[in-house]
DNA sequence: GCAAGGTC
């Protein structure tokens, strides 16, 4: 009986490679419910049974993930939620072909060998397979191959020790995809949302200002270089050249000191050298030198070279090689190897280049001497160099650019190495050495079919040694100045991500493309690039907040810690939470900072044309975060206003933010500032802050709250000594002195206090206090000494509820007798009485209970069960809030209340229940 | 509408 094996790859190319080697080209194709991917069957032994294999494969990653449906939308949750918002696996709709496959192939099969690519993604695919396949057959028995190339020796030593998966690698991919995903939308969506209110004609809704760890950094490499080149300061250097004539040629003999800063002491030099009429041939040196042909291509070096020769972008290069790729012309383009294996044959190779009318004579040259490729020290231990299969001259275009490139690539890494001679020539003239020299080309050898590496001879007349020349005096002085870094290339870039460790060889172009659509980059006439006004405003706005999100060693950090997990050091979760913990810091300094961005790009946009500030609500989205994580006094860094100047009155508080504030110009909601002199309310900046008074028309219509004072940061708390309700009281908050205030003290009923003595032999005995004047059982809690600070005072208004509203005494849960108030809202419920606690909104303890209990209503979006009917709260727009349950995070199976609104109408009430 | 990583 043989065994039924499943094996399955990565992809059909190394399905159908693998199949051709295990079965010695015996193997039978069928089609699977993906087109891409083939079904490959053969025979083979296989720890040391007879086996029936079935070779089936995926495209990549067959899962993704996302945020649940909850926080799709970008309007319903601040983007902060996003570092904790549950998360989901799913399946895409173009990889259910693949995973059908799968599943029907796994339940007919009772091993499963997963050939995924040897690298930390390929372990994770793996873990892809494994998964659906254990749900298709739950008993199915599974093992890891695990090779390093497609060859007979690999694939059977594979076989033979087989492996389990990798957990750690599994592990190390699960906490990239999560922070790559949590971290990104947030950044993104709180830039794009705010972008969009702060500059919206530049950014109308919708448009997106992304920000990605991968993207980012390859921005900030542009950014910097760009900045290299405006802060470069030139520096003057004095070199000295003579012409001496020979024959028909002049030689250049430069002064062997090279250029030096000193122009008087050149300038000493170049006198005494014009004292001579007479040089000597001090000596003459050749030697022969060999410039290396180069090593095998891999992806990194198709884009950095195809893109500086072949005049197209990255991008464009890794396309068209795709294509070629699914075509069969080339290898399979997505490599870091530059070296072939010694049992890789390479003279079929080679004598299919032979068909190539421009370049198949060297290739029947190579042949005649055998290939001999260059070797690099770099493996994915997955794949070969990039190499041509088949030759073709039907191409046309990039196309045939780049089948040509790779091909000539090819031919030059298996050929020999240039030979050269150089000349070198020194001559002297009164002590000061003078040098000159020549190269000339002895054997081209991979330079006939390489033209990328452009070498020329520069010939060098004859000198004898001991010779004497004239010179004549005429020794000059040249003056030079040094001159700034170029403008990075797409190669350039390739290369500082390669060595900074900044996305993969196969997502390198990917990201320069990114950014180039984003619009953070222009690229010039001559392929360089340059950040774009808006590229650069936004490095720069995050670099003034202090957190320069553009710089690689943030990634670098993740990648440090993704390679912790792997080798055992770290745990998955430890780095997850570490890295959320600490993005979402910074995003809490940015959000409350964002106005430094705004400062930036407003240098190259112009002033932002919307008032930023409106009903609370209205305001940014991650308002209600920085509120509720209070990140209390943060470093100064506003740069408008100092708090001494604007402490007067509020009309000159109102003129210092018109005058220095751009936004408040375009103002298109009407705000009142309210006297403000004692205001003791700091905001984030450290400055007084300032009083305002919601005028929109709304639930909150004439509150009160305290902002920032310049706009520089998110600070905002309702003010707690000041309320108007419908009919209800004012509340003012004015200093008193003791003896004023004592008729206005009131208790929690809003009755005038008792003032009273303590008579009980104590440390008190003596003292007087406030407390309600009611009979015990019926009095409120109130209490408060005589001689404490400034209170607060009440005014009566009129119609004000007073206890006789409240005859059950019902109290809150801070212990205060509750307050009748009437629902006013439009809606369900208006109209309804409710009790509530009186304290102001914002200080209150959040008690509320219907005043008749025939009169509850609840919305009919609530479900009965999903509410603690004892701990009914009303949110911020006067809803019930919802109670809800934590799905993912540390607080994972935690209650809380929320607001039970929808669709960007959420109001941002939230208490732990 | 957001990230980065596979592959096609």
């Amino acid at each position: 009986m043989s065994l039924k094996v499943l094996f399955v790859a990565e992809k059909n190319d190394t399905a159908k490679e693998i199949s051709r080697i295990m079965s010695n080209n015996k193997y039978t194709r069928r089609e699977g419910l993906s087109k891409l991917n083939k079904i490959y069957g053969f025979s083979c032994k296989m720890l040391n049974n007879d086996a029936d294999i079935t070779m089936a494969s995926v495209s990549g990653h067959i899962m993704t993930i996302d945020f649940s449906l909850e926080f799709k939308s970008w309007e319903k949750h601040p983007p902060v939620s996003l570092f904790t918002a549950p998360i989901e696996d799913y399946c895409p709709e173009d990889s259910k072909p693949i995973v059908n496959t799968i599943v029907r192939e796994a339940k007919e099969n009772e091993m499963l060998v997963l050939w995924t690519d040897c690298d930390r993604e390929g372990e994770y695919i793996a873990s892809e397979i494994r998964h659906i396949c254990l749900i298709a057959n739950p008993s199915i028995k599974i093992y890891r191959a695990r090779f390093s190339e497609i060859t007979y020796a690999s694939i059977h030593t594979a076989i033979n020790q087989m492996e389990m998966i990798n957990e750690r690698l599994v592990a190390a991919v699960d906490c990239r995809k999560e922070l790559d995903l949590r971290i990104g939308a947030a950044f993104t969506r709180f830039l794009s949302l705010r972008l969009q209110k702060v500059f919206p004609y530049h950014f109308p809704t919708n448009h997106v200002v992304s920000y990605g760890p991968c993207q980012f950094p390859t921005l900030g490499f542009v950014v910097d270089r760009c900045k290299q080149v405006e802060h470069f300061v030139p520096k003057k250097f004095y070199k000295l050249r003579t012409v001496v004539e020979r024959g028909d040629t002049q030689v250049n003999f430069f002064w062997s000191r090279g250029g030096i800063q000193d122009r008087t002491e050149t300038e000493q030099s170049q006198r005494g050298c014009n004292q001579q009429s007479v040089a000597i041939v001090y000596r003459v040196v050749s030697k022969s030198k060999s410039e290396p042909r180069p090593l095998p291509l891999n992806t990194v070096e198709l884009e950095k070279k195809a893109s500086r020769k072949l005049d197209m972008s990255a991008k464009q290069v890794m396309m068209i090689a795709e294509k070629l790729y699914t075509q069969g012309l080339i290898s399979y383009p997505r490599t870091e190897t530059n070296f072939f294996p010694p049992s890789f044959n390479l003279v079929p190779l080679v004598e299919e280049q032979t068909r190539a009318e421009q370049w198949g004579d060297t290739a029947r040259h190579i042949l005649r001497d055998s290939p001999t490729p260059s070797e690099g020290q770099k493996s994915d231990q997955a794949h070969p160099p990039i190499y041509p299969i088949k030759h073709t001259s039907s191409l046309q275009g990039n196309e045939r650019k780049v089948y040509e490139f790779i091909a000539r690539h090819f031919l030059a890494c298996c050929h020999k190495d240039a030979q050269t001679s150089e000349t070198t020539v020194e001559i002297l003239v009164n002590k000061e050495s003078f040098s000159a020299s020549g190269l000339i080309i002895t054997a081209r050898n991979y330079l006939d079919v390489y033209p990328y590496d452009e070498w020329c001879d520069r010939r060098i007349p004859h000198f004898t040694q001991g010779e004497r020349i004239q010179i004549e005096g005429c020794i000059e002085m040249i003056e030079c100045e040094t001159t700034p870094p170029s403008y990075l290339t797409e190669a350039d870039l390739i290369q500082l991500m390669d060595e900074h460790g900044i996305g993969t060889d196969a997502t390198h172009s990917d990201h320069i493309e990114r950014i180039k659509m984003r619009g953070y980059v222009d690229v010039q006439l001559d392929g360089t690039l340059l950040p774009s006004k808006l590229g650069r405003g936004l490095v720069e706005g995050y670099t003034k907040i202090g957190h320069n999100l553009a710089n690689s060693d943030l990634r670098a950090e993740l990648e440090r810690d993704l390679t912790d997990i792997c080798v055992g050091k770290k745990e998955k979760n430890e780095v997850i939470n570490f890295m959320v913990h600490r993005y979402k810091q910074v995003f809490t300094e940015i959000s409350s900072h964002a106005i430094l961005i705004d400062e930036s790009l407003s240098n190259y946009f112009g002033p932002p044309k919307q008032l930023r500030i409106e009903y609370p609500h209205e305001r940014d989205h991650y308002y209600w975060d920085s509120i509720k994580t209070q990140p209390k006094h943060l470093p100064h860094k506003c740069s408008y206003t100092t708090p001494s100047k604007q402490k007067s009155s509020s009309t000159r508080i109102r003129h210092s933010r018109m005058n220095q504030h751009p936004y408040i110009q375009s103002t298109q909601i009407p705000m009142t500032a309210v006297e403000n002199d004692n205001n003791l309310e700091l905001c984030y900046c450290g400055i007084p802050s300032i009083l305002l008074t919601v005028r929109k028309a709304g639930p909150n219509t004439g509150k009160k709250f305290y902002t920032c004072n310049t706009s520089s940061c998110e600070y905002f708390v309702w003010d707690k000594t000041f309320e108007v309700q419908e009919g209800g009281y004012f509340m003012e908050k004015i200093p008193t002195s003791f003896s004023s205030r004592r008729d206005l003290v009131l208790c929690h009923c809003n009755y005038p206090a008792k003032l009273r003595t303590v008579d009980k032999d104590n440390l008190n005995k003596g003292r007087q206090f406030y407390n309600c004047t009611k009979q015990k059982g019926n009095a409120c809690e109130f209490f408060q000494w005589e001689d404490d600070g400034p209170t607060l005072s009440i005014q009566y208004f009129k119609n004000n509820k007073s206890i006789s509203d409240n005859p059950k005494g019902i109290k809150c849960k801070c212990g205060r007798l509750a307050k009748l108030r009437t629902v006013s809202k439009d809606g369900f419920n208006k109209g309804k009485d409710f009790y509530s606690c009186p304290k102001p909104i914002g200080g209150d303890c959040r008690f509320f209970k219907w005043a008749h209990e025939e009169q509850i209503m609840i919305s009919n979006n609530l479900i009965t069960s999903q509410i603690d009917t004892a701990k009914l709260l009303l949110c911020e727009c006067g809803q019930l809030s919802k109670l809800m349950t934590c799905k993912e995070g540390s607080n994972k199976g935690r209650k809380y209340y929320g607001c039970p609104k929808k669709n960007g109408r959420w109001c941002g009430f939230f208490e732990w229940a």
